[in-house]
DNA sequence: ACGAATGTTGCGGG
DNA sequence: ACCCGCAACATTCG
């Protein structure tokens, strides 16, 4: 259940391990050919053969793998997982797209729930138009969320969870960011000042560049390379959280459903 | 034992 | 434009 730091913390691991590798072939060994988001696996085969695996990046939720020719997108969704090295037990049930290389090694995508989905295509245009500001890039500002929040009347929560607003928020770090700048979840967009506005794009940014740093929040089955954990789950303040004291105020963390998502925070800290 | 919930996203309908 | 309900799927929790 990635969002943006654990994508970027599954990257940074790739980055060290796939550039130049050369595909040799691409299998479906669990059958789940749903995880093909543009083709059928002879379609992949034939478009990822022989490419040569060059820079890899994130964007939003989006591993992005650039070839000599064309890309490669791995979106984890709920349960996907990247495994390089095999392990001797790796369950082949839950694998549903594997990379042959040419020096032997592989590369599986291991997905419990197959939400999990790979892509092909020539260029990334089609991804700019579905995918709004980068939370860490530059352009994310102050004046820019606050401008954006003001254009709009959604609730804060659904909003920040839009990807087509802001790429790469999940459930549990808008939690994090909404309660460290006393917003409530249901707050209306427009309503918020430019104080607690400037507080939350602050808060994204130091939340996410804080849990990029711990590799991520491990609370079920995050895990990347050889079991790697992320280790930003002892630093949540919130998410989880429920009927246990508010870090600020010790009043029983709520928890909620807020635009179908289950939602946490604090009802004395987090004003409309 | 069984219904509900799980960190994601996309669709249709109002 | 936006919100809601539900869908995809498997496992775990109460």
């Amino acid at each position: 259940m990635p969002e943006l730091p654990e994508v970027q913390t599954v990257v940074n691991y790739l980055k060290q391990k796939l550039p130049g590798k050369i595909i040799q072939s691409v299998k479906c060994p669990n059958g789940y050919t749903g995880v093909f988001e543009n083709g059928s696996l002879q379609k992949y085969n034939n478009f990822l053969n022989s490419k040569v695996l060059q820079s890899i990046h994130r964007r939003g939720k989006f591993i992005v793998i650039e070839l000599n020719s064309g890309f490669l997108l791995i979106h984890l969704r709920m349960t996907g997982k990247i495994i390089l090295e095999k392990p001797k037990s790796i369950n082949m049930k839950y694998v549903s797209f594997q990379l042959k290389f040419s020096d032997a090694s592989d590369l599986f995508f291991q997905d419990i729930r197959k939400f999990g989905r790979i892509y092909i295509c020539k260029n990334l245009n089609w991804l700019e138009k579905i995918l709004g500001l980068e939370p860490l890039s530059n352009d994310f500002t102050s004046k820019w969320l606050y401008e954006q929040l003001h254009k709009r009347k959604r609730m804060i929560k659904p909003l920040l969870l839009d990807q087509q607003f802001i790429a790469g928020l999940g459930n549990i770090y808008v939690d994090e960011a909404l309660w460290k700048s006393g917003i409530h979840p249901k707050a209306i967009s427009n309503e918020i000042g430019k104080k607690r506005s400037t507080q939350l794009s602050a808060s994204i940014k130091a939340i996410l560049n804080s849990a990029i740093s711990f590799q991520g929040t491990t609370i079920i089955n995050f895990s990347y390379g050889q079991n790697n954990k992320g280790n930003f789950s002892n630093e949540l303040n919130i998410f989880g959280k429920t009927d246990i004291p508010c870090p600020k105020c010790s009043k029983p963390i709520i928890k909620n459903f807020v635009g179908q998502r289950g939602t946490h925070y604090c009802t004395k800290c987090q004003k409309y």
